[in-house]
DNA sequence: CCTTGACTTAGAGTTCGCTCAAAGGAGTAG
DNA sequence: CTACTCCTTTGAGCGAACTCTAAGTCAAGG
């Protein structure tokens, strides 16, 4: 598929896929023999992690390195599980402030709430 | 207290309470009559408010806009009540996302453990 | 053949939230 | 008095992650 599909199914734009490509998050695209980049559905797979991952937080030059690992190839697997692990633990932090976050407004609320 | 006691307080920089002063975060605080900054125990309870919405992601320009609500006093509590809703409801969401982040981890995780 | 619209590139511009630089003033220790 | 540290201001700079512009190529439809 061509850059402009890809993008709408990654939900991304055009512009974004190019640059994640330009500094390294996706491997440089097939070409049509005119030069158009051309898409498979592995690639919509690695992209879509891509995306979950930076949903979470993550900044793109761990994922970055991340990138590096897998094209590294298996030898790098040890490092790829303890990046995820960790990142994990970031993640999980960021939940409990968030939940502790919740309980906060939900006292502020009730104050407005009752004060109305 | 002077600047750098209130800014080290609020977990902030005095540079960045500055900031906040003059994007109208904080309101112009007292001033000594040489034209230093005096904070009290109520603005450190502001702006440690206003650090917890931005833990959860609140935009500065929103927290503006409930700051400017607030110092328009007691008349628009009930739109500061709903700003607040209005966000605890995208902080649930965002949980929520994080979670499903965290089980897409877990397994991608467990796939590299069990590989290894 | 011509137009339309999607594609290409390098590089500049934007937004957010700070963060710092420069240049100067005030208060305190020695 | 001198040093030192903290304070003041305006305005510029920065890092992240896009986002867009300019100028051009190319394939398909009327």
């Amino acid at each position: 598929m061509k850059i402009s599909a890809f993008a709408k199914r990654a939900n991304l734009t055009a512009h974004t896929v190019r640059y994640y490509e330009r500094i390294g998050l996706l491997p440089a695209a097939d070409r049509h023999p005119s030069g158009i980049r051309d898409y498979d559905e592995q690639a919509l797979i690695w992209v879509e992690f891509l995306r979950r991952l930076k949903s979470t937080g993550m900044p793109l030059a761990q994922m970055l390195t991340y990138a590096d690992l897998r094209n590294a190839g298996p030898g790098t697997v040890v490092a790829r599980h303890d990046l995820l692990v960790q990142h994990r633990a970031k993640v999980r932090d960021r939940v409990a402030d968030l939940n502790a976050a919740l309980a906060v407004l939900d006292t502020k609320i009730a104050t407005y709430a009752t004060s109305v």
